[in-house]
RNA sequence: GGCCGAUUAGUCUAAUGGCAGAACUUCUCGUUUACACCGAGAGAGCGAAGGUUCGAUUCCUUCAUCGGCCACCA
């Protein structure tokens, strides 16, 4: 027996080591393991953001794909776990300008596109360090040689290919829509990416001018200068007489032409009844512009400032527009009421800007739009039928193809679904895919190589992050290019990642696939919940109470916090970081110690036989139990049961093995029977072998230095067989 | 407003149409002989009401409370 069994278990002086050992064997790439793997096993790892460090949630997505990995690989699978980052366009580039602003007090604009990129590059350079260093301290036997970035050239190529493919199936257009605009940022964001904030305003009734004969109410006077219509509902009496009459006003000296429209969208009984239809700056006003044939005045900038009007309100911030315009009211005797309300308003998730609804020229993604789908393994969708992304992105679950672990997520699934609008994909930032389009007078060409000739200028603007992380199943393996890989590996198994992103992202790699592949991007979904604080609220920076997975894993050991993350964490939900419950297994990490080093007291004189079948009685029945330990703890992984295999192992361990087995052998050892005495002894070297592949997965590091240090033979842990 | 969850012991968390199972905590006892990072034992729990059923914590309805997602009222 090695000494170091005489002192307590030490993960720091552990784990790197074996790490490094793991990754010299070369096991983490499919491609050097033994042959007796040769189904695939594929899982492609949730590109962290290049943003800064990882935090208890990546822990606990790295735990549950590796666990998954390690167990795939014992059981004998060709294991891809493919690892990588993303560039996360606008929380990098708005994080980066935020650190200069403070440093340096300048703009992105103070800088220009280069040096902003440039600086850009050096931070995502750093984070992804910092990040590859924290995903080896978590033990994760991910693949490093294929490592991916979501803005590598090969990445950036496999954008270009499907953005020209969709532009020529006429899936991507340009068009003049109301899009959201974040002032702040100077950019467009998509609806995802609006959080709304419950605020209260001011609610102001009034009329356009005297002799109007409607009164319309509203939280933003300003934008009434850019009114075209007053909509009622077509049922309503007291307007009825009033549809499809013209008005000329002159609203804060701005003279404007109101049609009386009628439209069911609206609601009798909120204020008036009747709403000032403002086209270029509401999205639903919008929609009716449309169906009605307004006319579109925009009257807000991309500053938020006024572009119309006299010197009162020209060039004013919307705010301060507000105010005059209200004064302007007040002073024509034109307000009859003004309310205090609670109004939701929409923020820049990234930025806290308020958005400004503006109609501009942007790209989209059309997921209405009838296309011809030439390959499909599509359930539902025959090989060159006619159907829309839509159509594709809602069959791959309903029709059972793709398994959303827990299943009442298909629900929110299908209702995001049904409500999708199209998608605009383009985003005014710097940092990003840059649009694989140039334009040259009225010619447009896209490609995913710049047009021959002179003359020719590229589109300004680089697509949303999502685009490129919805490639990411088949653009890490190579694609567009043939490859062997993409081959083998492509569809995946499974998508793990927190339900947080199921839209955003889990939604977007399944209508990207579907649409260029004609197959499903993976087989299951498995979303975990979300790690709160101990007082269960979600952990956030500026609580200052975000738990650094280095912090812990360096306190504690990797293996006593990947249990602690994994123990009572079923799939969907949230789950309580708890400090007692790191204690409890690191605990339990030393308890396995010390089980190994009475077995290898009390087995000196013995060697583990492989082929010996004299047990006792006694010893069979205790076989029997662990047998049946370990089928069901199978079972448990096969269906994702992880956090219910990892109690049990626990359970076996501490409670049957030491507590019963082990106490029980010291009166067998007394006794003195040679013949129950040789049995016990190798049925507990067979046992002690057996927990430590069946807890490999969850304590990798711990399992493996006993492996490494109790066999003669040099075989690792990592690729032993399971038991079953 | 629409939708989706949740409510189980002091805490945290499972399973289940047939005695509700762990972990931590608490209490009692034991033991320094693999491990005090120990052992043996004890205690304590299904939000409320109704329904279906031989039987409901589980299925259904209603209510209460909490959480989340989506839409958004102009």
């Amino acid at each position: 027996m090695q000494d170091k069994f005489l002192k307590p278990y030490n993960p720091q002086e552990t784990e790197s080591r074996i790490y490094k050992m793991w990754e010299e064997s070369g096991f983490f790439n499919p491609d050097n393991l033994p042959t007796r793997h040769k189904e695939k096993y594929s899982i492609m790892m949730p590109p962290a953001n290049v943003t800064g460090m990882l935090h208890m949630g990546h822990a606990l997505t790295m735990t549950i794909e590796d666990i998954m990995i390690r167990y795939q690989r014992m059981r004998g699978k060709k294991t891809l776990w493919l690892p990588g980052t993303d560039h996360a366009a606008i929380a990098t580039q708005s994080k980066v300008e935020k650190i200069i602003k403070k440093e340096e007090d300048k703009s992105r604009y103070d800088l220009g596109r280069e040096e902003l990129l440039k600086r850009i590059d050096a931070f995502a350079k750093q984070s992804h360090d910092t990040i590859i260093s924290q995903l080896r301290t978590l033990g994760s036997s991910c693949d490093w040689s294929r490592e991916a970035f979501t803005m590598d050239e090969k990445r950036n190529f496999a954008v270009r290919t499907m953005f020209k493919k969709m532009y020529d199936d006429g899936l991507i257009y340009r068009g003049k829509r109301i899009i959201n605009w974040d002032p702040k940022g100077q950019t467009t964001i998509s609806d995802d990416e609006i959080v709304y904030e419950e605020r209260s305003a001011k609610f102001y009734t009034f009329k356009y001018s005297k002799d109007f004969p409607i009164s319309i109410s509203t939280t933003r006077p300003e934008t009434k200068v850019g009114d075209t219509a007053v909509a009622v509902h077509p049922e309503d009496a007291r307007y009825q007489k009033y549809i499809g009459k013209e008005y000329d006003a002159v609203f804060c000296g701005v003279p404007i032409h109101i049609k009386i429209i009628a439209d069911k969208e609206v609601d009798k009984d909120f204020g008036t009844g009747a709403l000032g239809v403002t086209p270029a700056h509401s999205m639903i006003d919008w929609e009716m512009g449309q169906k009605n044939n307004l006319p579109i005045v925009q009257v807000i900038d991309e500053k938020a400032r006024m572009i119309v009007g006299d010197e009162r309100i020209i060039g004013k911030k919307v705010t301060e527009a507000r105010e005059i315009i209200v004064e302007w009211l007040k002073s024509e005797g034109l307000l009859e009421k003004e309310e205090e309300i609670k109004q939701n308003i929409s923020t820049a998730e990234r930025t806290g800007g308020i958005i400004e609804p503006l109609p501009k020229l942007q790209w989209f993604i059309a997921v209405n739009k009838p296309f011809k789908i030439p390959h499909s393994e599509i359930a539902g969708v025959q090989s060159g039928s006619t159907t829309t992304l839509k159509e594709i992105m809602r069959n791959t679950v309903e029709k059972g193809q793709i398994n959303i672990i827990p299943d009442y997520f298909n629900k929110t699934y299908f209702h995001w679904i049904d409500n999708l609008r199209d998608w605009c994909i383009s985003r005014q930032l710097w940092y990003g895919h840059r649009i694989p389009v140039w334009y040259k007078g009225k010619e447009v060409f896209c490609n995913t190589e710049a047009p021959e000739g002179e003359g020719w200028t590229q589109d300004e603007d680089t697509l949303d992050t999502w685009f490129s992380a919805g490639l990411w199943t088949f653009s890490t393996l190579g694609w567009p290019e043939k490859t062997e890989d993409f081959e083998m590996y492509h569809p995946t198994d499974v998508l793990e990642t927190a339900y947080d992103i199921l839209f955003f992202w889990v939604a977007r790699m399944i209508m990207m696939t579907t649409y260029a592949l004609g197959t499903v991007p993976f087989n299951n979904v498995y979303l975990h919940g979300m790690i709160r604080n101990s007082k269960g609220q979600k952990v956030s920076k500026s609580l200052g109470d975000n738990v650094d997975p280095a912090d812990i894993s360096k306190k504690s050991g990797t293996d006593a916090m990947r249990m602690a993350l994994i123990i009572g964490n079923t799939p969907g939900t949230d789950c309580k970081w708890s400090d007692d419950k790191l204690k409890g297994y690191k605990n339990f990490a030393n308890k396995i110690w010390n089980i190994t080093r009475f077995i290898l007291e009390s087995t000196k004189d013995a060697k583990y036989n492989n082929e010996f079948n004299n047990f006792s009685e006694m010893d069979k029945k205790l076989i029997e139990e662990r047998n049946a330990f370990v089928t069901d703890i199978t079972l448990d992984m096969e269906e994702f049961r992880f956090y219910m295999a990892g109690e049990k192992i626990y359970h076996y361990i501490w409670h049957t093995l030491a507590d019963v087995i082990l106490e029980d052998s010291k009166k067998v050892f007394n006794e003195g029977n040679e013949e129950f005495n040789n049995s016990r002894k190798q049925f507990l070297l067979g046992t002690l072998k057996t927990v430590l592949i069946v807890l490999h997965p969850f304590m990798p590091f711990l399992t493996e230095e006993i492996w490494q240090s109790t066999n003669e033979d040099k075989s690792i842990l990592m690729i032993e067989k399971w038991p079953i």
